[in-house]
DNA sequence: TTGGCATTTGACCGGGCGGTCAAACCCGGG
DNA sequence: CCCGGGTTTGACCGCCCGGTCAAATGCCAA
């Protein structure tokens, strides 16, 4: 089994994952040191490279967990549903991923503004088949006249740094828009306001 | 005079800085060393340290210049205008800073992502303090039913979002695009399009 | 109870970090 | 020619970094 096996390697190696990605969210891969994981961590420095071999394998543990989680919503999006619902569930879902997952939403941000030297394999790989997929089926759907016409890569792109915003730029948004505010309700008013007048035929 | 007097430290501070808008844009603030700026910048680190006292001065020098620059596009928005092509330079603007300044919008995004320890004072005080005003110009519109009505804080924020994901994310839009395609001339036409339609009464 | 293996850790290592300093260098004015 | 201040740098410092290792500890089956 490659998986771990007992309950105390799998305990710990997820104690340690939780841990270093949030130091790995707030300060970046370089950043972030083992002495913080390891007090995030509640372990020893050695404790951690005894069920790691290194940062960077902790790294890319998260990495990889991490682009299933973050493609799963867009694989969803069903070619024979019902255009308009498909592409706003999409949204939705996409929303709640930065609401309920900023660190994870915020790791993808740190790796893509490094210049992706870690997952660059994955984005032009399966990340780009996806959304070529995809857009294929957008396409379709403009020319059945079932939503407005577009660039659909540019579709997706707009709803990725629109949700994705709301995680990554918290701290501006809640600055901003100040106390007595629920940004990511509001953002999910917004967000179908817009999508329904920007897909509308 | 508190700004540079003579000629080489004008020329050397410039370069310093430029260098280290480099570094810090691509490794965030932990994760940048005076060594690397030193050695794009072309001068040994002790020389830096003789026109800067740290590197903590540096970047803070690099965030206090750009916090001017960015807000500038907004600022211009003019309340006497017409609303819809106020918004839409706005937009046209936003997306040139994407375009010629990507390592200031990645250094920002760094701060932010990393809870804007460093500017936190600056976006709770003079953005919030913009926002707010332009806010009160966007509603007016809103009310004299010149522009579609929406929450006007989240219409800048997607302005935002929108624009610097085209700096911030470039990696990825460029390996998903696939060669062949110039990424901010296609996002000019598409954000066109998407603020036309979310605008229009 | 005990033997053995998984787990934990204090002490340590070489290298790289931000920053210092004294000495050397450069160059225009007298 | 040379002198004095602005400029540049090699050598260095103390600290922290990622990672190692031998020894100690905990835990369960026989």
């Amino acid at each position: 089994m490659s998986p771990p096996r007992t309950r105390i390697q799998q305990k710990n190696q997820e104690t340690i994952l939780d841990a270093a990605l949030e130091v790995f969210a707030a300060q970046g891969f370089r950043g972030a040191t083992l002495d913080q994981i390891a007090e995030v961590a509640g372990l020893s420095k050695p404790n951690l490279l005894y069920y790691f071999p290194s940062k960077e394998a902790m790294h890319q543990a998260l990495l990889t967990r991490l682009l299933d989680t973050w493609l799963d919503p867009l694989r969803a999006m069903n070619p024979a549903g019902d255009p308009m619902a498909e592409i706003m569930a999409y949204v939705r879902r996409k929303l709640e991923l930065s609401r309920d997952y900023p660190r994870e939403s915020r790791l993808f941000a740190n790796e893509i503004l490094q210049g992706a030297p870690r997952i660059r394999e994955a984005i032009e790989g399966d990340l780009k088949a996806l959304v070529d997929e995809k857009s294929t089926v957008l396409t379709r759907w403009m020319a059945e006249g079932r939503i407005a016409t577009m660039a659909p890569h540019h579709l997706i792109f707009s709803i990725w740094a629109l949700t994705q915003h709301y995680a990554d730029f918290d701290v501006q948004v809640r600055a901003v828009l100040g106390p007595g505010h629920d940004p990511f309700a509001e953002a999910g008013d917004f967000l179908e306001t817009l999508f329904a007048r920007l897909l509308a035929p």
